[in-house]
DNA sequence: ACATCATATCGAACCGGTTCGGTAAATGAT
DNA sequence: ATCATTTACCGAACCGGTTCGATATGATGT
């Protein structure tokens, strides 16, 4: 390995001034620069990372935690996070908590150990406890999908309960009146407020909801499964189901076919983000779907911002809230 | 921060018994080990792991090569390897080609400059040149799905002739002759093999492959669309599709909706690799899926050895090969 | 009792950079 | 011509660990 005292060496300069030519090489006279450069050049010297981080206290690397990579929508917003990151020189370090918040925690503390730059966490956690314990950490954190109070940190997300509330009004328009609903764990931000929108809306239609027709499938596969086979055969099922995610509108599929339900003839179905293929799947779905790459551009921005420069790092935390859109599937059906 | 020095300090020793202590712990007498371990308690130290990869020269990370993370292969890979990789007290350090070769070139010198301790890599790159490069990598690299000959590296894959073997078997068996077949990307290992197996089982059967119905889909959704929609839009179109992998093979899927055609009825399908959700599309789709899970699990417990131990990272390189499985779905129909 | 050897601990060099205070020369002001 | 300021560069300390050779102490063998 050829080190900077190498280069130095070769160059005809200290150390000091090798240093100062890689990081601000105006501040070095030109024709000294030159023979730098040349040397470096020659040399093929590459900066060593590591000991740029130790020296420094800080390291080139950005953190994405998040539950489930798998998940389209999460799998989406890294690769646009990835992207701009890797555009400014930074490499992303990616951890799945696989929506364990103990392990997401021990994971954000090793990044933090590895002098990380910043992180863009889609936190799993809840509680003041944890809020604070985010609101206190000292690396920069841009929180994206799940917000949690408190931790008073970037935000950036969707218009969450406009989800349900757009969903649900669409089965309502529909005649539909008992409406089942696969939410998500409770205590998380996104699953709360997609339940909120729910209530909030057939409250507002003067629909009465049975609760024991509102279930929590956990956002995951097999949740969904238990729950959705729940409210499937009950003699008195709903005549429609909405999944809070993804995992939970496609297990409700899964569970209608096994079961010989047709939909949407049997049972209509809508639910909140795409997954891949969705156009493959019979029969369309209807859904709401965030928009995962502006989401990703997002909070890429503001980490990097938050990153770059002091100012940025001290500037009060802020949202970013983006607007769902609404696809139309084949998957509900007049009543 | 607390350092080593402190810890040093209060337990009233040198730093280099403190790091004996840390590293082997029965090298230190019983009563200042405790004394040591008593500080480090009281201090809350935790060990530097920059700094430790600056002095060792090897960092506890671990990483993770491949294009395309989004694909549930090696999403499932990728979850195995890492579970392991923290079982070992290694972080996971994800990178995503893209399928470029030359950024994936990028990523392992950028990767090797972060001194990572291995790397698991689905190579995307190919040619002689590439081999070498990789051959001559200073750092443990165990190669899974993608073999690269003359890279001298352990590898971890599925027989993949017969991935495509199986398939065309079982097509030839329900009357087809005329079939098409969606290659991935020539010169990659993966697309050669399946393409191989393809060839010389028709060849094997006696049956002439028209050349214009092998088309190469180039392991891509885009690439698997336009290609399955030349095959589809013919007058004497295939009977039967081979999608060499699960783009293409979902691709060729809607673009036979996209053009009414009823599979199997109109038209047979057939692919390699499973997909998310695959239980929900219609048609169940007959294909060959390889056992990801068991992938990781041997690469990753074949770079931790290597890892580990002098001895493991001088032997010779490998070769795991496993078999992979046939699922008969009901896209596949009687001519 | 003396040489031998293992054990416990330490000091110092090192990994490869950054950064700050300082010096000497060059430039500018008066 | 003199003093102030800027420019260009250097030396040394530092980031927080690891590692190796040296030393001191105590145990073992004969």
């Amino acid at each position: 390995m050829t080190t900077i005292r190498d280069v130095a060496r070769l160059a005809g300069v200290s150390i000091s001034t090798v240093s100062l030519a890689l990081n601000s090489p105006k501040r070095v006279g030109a024709e000294t620069l030159d023979r730098i450069q040349q040397a470096i050049k020659s040399t093929g010297y590459r900066i060593d990372p590591v000991a740029q981080t130790l020296a420094r206290g800080r390291s080139s690397l950005i953190g994405f935690v998040s539950a489930n990579l798998g998940n389209m929508f999460f799998g989406d917003i890294r690769r646009e996070i990835e992207h701009q990151a890797l555009d400014h020189g930074y490499f992303v370090l990616i951890a799945d908590s696989s929506g364990r918040a103990d392990l997401e925690r021990a994971l954000l503390e090793r990044l933090e150990a590895q002098k990380i730059a910043g992180i863009a966490l889609a936190a799993n956690g809840r509680g003041e406890e944890y809020a604070t314990f985010l609101r206190d950490f000292k690396t920069p954190i841009v929180m994206f999908d799940q917000k949690l109070e408190g931790a008073e940190r970037d935000f950036v997300g969707s218009d969450n309960p406009l989800t349900t509330t757009i969903l649900t009004e669409h089965l309502l328009q529909l005649g539909h009146r008992r409406i089942g609903f696969i939410s998500g764990p409770s205590g998380l931000h996104t699953a709360d407020e997609r339940l909120k929108g729910f209530i909030n809306t057939m409250a507002g239609a003067g629909v009465d909801i049975d609760p024991s027709l509102v279930v929590e499938g956990g956002y995951t596969r097999t949740g969904g499964h238990a729950q959705a086979m729940r409210l499937l055969t009950r003699r008195d099922r709903p005549t429609a189901i909405i999944g809070a995610n993804n995992m939970t509108g496609l297990a409700a599929l899964q569970v209608m076919q096994e079961m010989g339900f047709r939909c949407p003839d049997d049972v209509s179905l809508a639910m909140v983000d795409d997954v891949p293929w969705s156009n493959v799947i019979t029969p369309r779905i209807t859904m709401v779907v965030q928009d995962a790459q502006k989401l990703g551009e997002l909070a890429a921005q503001r980490l990097l911002a938050r990153i770059a420069s002091p100012e940025a790092a001290a500037a009060p935390p802020q949202d970013f809230i983006l607007t769902p859109k609404f696809v139309r599937g084949e998957s509900t059906k007049r009543l």
